[in-house]
DNA sequence: TTTAAACTTGTGTGCGTACACATTTTTTAA
DNA sequence: TTAAAAAATGTGTACGCACACAAGTTTAAA
């Protein structure tokens, strides 16, 4: 095997007949240096094509990058949320010997105190970067207006604010991804069968990406007329306790008997396929996200598709960008849309294998 | 920002009573250390939870890991092997200041003794991993043997051999692959369409990968009994000239009007789908990669599907197995399936942004 | 012409680890 | 009991870079 020799900041140096320090002041400009060496040292950059090693100048500066986390918290170890905050962590992890430091917070999604809370405390710890899931508009904005007094970079994961200045967008094309499930569950039905469309949310407010996702869904139908033979309608439902939507549900398949297709606008599609399983009912089902419920429908067959939205990718992307910010001062694409990944059952165990 | 002390070997070596040198000793179980001491240091590095620095490590370590990777030439810059090429040498750039050399070499799909030749170019340089692509199975099989004799690892990407001592595979479960696409594609049919599945093979040895897959395919209508009202029948080319295809293509369809599904059991769709265009024919179409002209065909609506195994992950993984292999040690998965994404117009910017 | 101020450049140490070599301690054989 | 051999442990330098500080050089004021 051959050694190929990196060329070090000594081998500059002596090309250009400088010491070590002054080939330190011009890559990073610090203090003064001639024009005629300047130059020359420049030169000698080029033509020796030098790059300086990551490994030792991260172990000479020895800083350290605080990244705190802000997300909707996981109760249950398996819930939508777990999977961003896994991407999070095994990148922090990745990254730890870069001295990335990374602190996770969590707020309760039907509680904004928690979230103001939770906030404070990340503005008091002062730290390098924030990766924030901004489900609650109002206060999120607020969070983020105290870090840009701080001159903290943040980034916004998995849900976006318009015209904020976060350093980046790392989520779903949300219309797109209506549009997406509407071409699916249509490949899967009949002309004239009826579509449900399911939407569950706690309070009006901060919900409109649950309607971007309906538009978009209906947009399918409607650019492809595919709309003449069928009823599409919305529930939406206030909560996301099994009982509670299972009497919803329940309500209006009495009143409603032709639904052949469902499409659950969040990561609850569990709930509308458990309801079919036990009622007997074989209606097509289409919904979003691979947490461990979906999953095990989806194997069963109560459940025909899962969109996913890659969020233990976002989660470590969201990760990496903060770190070649910090590290190389690239500064990130705006708005990073995440593959949408189409799931049945036939894929599934791939993905889950990977991620 | 507070400062978090990682602990070091010094730290250890201060904890236990020695110094760093036996703790050196310790963790590489190198040299002789009395059972007292090592016990102390082993109860030391546990308790103050000491993980060594890997910059640090590499830094010191000085070593340099030459992979060699082996696979198809892609003259056209666009077609799919410049993909896992691209996944490889991104990572190994990734990992370039950790010691990581990447020599690529190409051999022609059509001629195998340009295989022989770079695998004899690659024995020569001696190398501390290969990455191989043994599209040429008797040839591959002379190639690792020679590895194996000079104790060089190897892995798998995109194809695999069964019963070799790779270290790993990373690619697809072909079967599955053929069963996905045969799902799909009745997604969109009418239960009495015909079918065509189009394998484009060379020479018969070398092609037993497409066998799988229509096997696969295959497997899916006779499962769910969708092949009673419907012919699906296979046709095989013994080229990939666009000519040629499109004459065997031309004889096929007089005899056969019915068809309005077919499949494309390797990355060449599109030949399909312009000979459709061209012919105003509106036969559904699916196949597989991200190629240029397929995510054309794709976009202008004559190519239904696409399914792509990751190509450029796959790459990118192998350089990251071989990466832990040389530096952690880490045996990794014997055989690792990639996901099979599934591509429609809607959502293959996305997969194109991120990859 | 002298001298301080301003500017420019060089030197040395530390980051955490690996490893060769030096030193100390223990064991063994005479 | 002692010397030599063997075993155990310690020390110092290098890896490539950043940064504080020292040293050298030029300029400007007196």
């Amino acid at each position: 095997m051959s050694k190929i020799k990196k060329t070090t900041i000594q081998d500059v140096a002596k090309y250009a007949n400088v010491s070590s320090g002054t080939i330190d002041r011009v890559i990073h400009n610090r203090g003064k240096v001639s024009p005629a060496k300047k130059k020359k040292i420049e030169e000698a950059i080029k033509h020796l094509n030098f790059n300086p090693n990551l490994l030792a100048r991260t172990l000479a500066l020895g800083k350290q990058f605080m990244i705190c986390s802000l997300l909707p918290e996981s109760v249950i170890s398996q819930n939508y949320w777990s999977l961003p905050r896994r991407g999070i962590m095994q990148s922090a992890e990745k990254y730890k010997d870069f001295g990335i430091v990374l602190e996770a917070y969590e707020y309760s999604l039907f509680d904004e105190e928690s979230f103001v809370k939770q906030a404070q405390i990340i503005i008091d710890k002062n730290p390098d970067g924030v990766i924030l899931a901004p489900l609650f508009e109002k206060e999120s904005i607020s969070f983020t207006q105290a870090l840009e007094e701080k001159n903290i970079p943040y980034i916004f994961i998995d849900a976006n604010i318009p015209d904020q200045n976060n350093l980046s967008y790392i989520g779903p094309e949300l219309k797109n991804s209506g549009y997406i499930a509407g071409k699916l569950l249509n490949s899967i039905l009949n002309m004239n069968d009826d579509i449900l469309i399911v939407n569950m949310v706690k309070g009006i407010e901060n919900s409109s990406h649950v309607w971007v996702i309906e538009d978009g869904f209906r947009e399918f139908f409607d650019s492809n007329n595919y709309t003449n033979d069928r009823k599409i309608n919305s529930l939406t439902i206030h909560t996301t306790d099994e009982t509670e939507v299972t009497r919803e549900l329940t309500k209006y398949y009495i009143k409603n008997p032709g639904v052949k297709g469902v499409f659950v606008t969040n990561s609850k599609a569990h709930l509308i396929s458990e309801f079919h399983r036990a009622h007997e009912l074989d209606g097509k089902v289409i919904g979003f996200d691979l947490i461990e419920e979906n999953i095990a429908s989806l194997k069963n067959g109560s459940i025909d598709f899962l969109i996913s939205q890659n969020p233990v990718f976002q989660g470590g992307q969201a990760v990496q960008m903060l770190f070649d910010y910090f590290v190389y001062k690239k500064t990130p694409t705006e708005i990073q849309y995440v593959p949408l990944d189409i799931i049945i059952k036939e894929n599934v165990d791939f993905y889950l294998n990977s991620q």
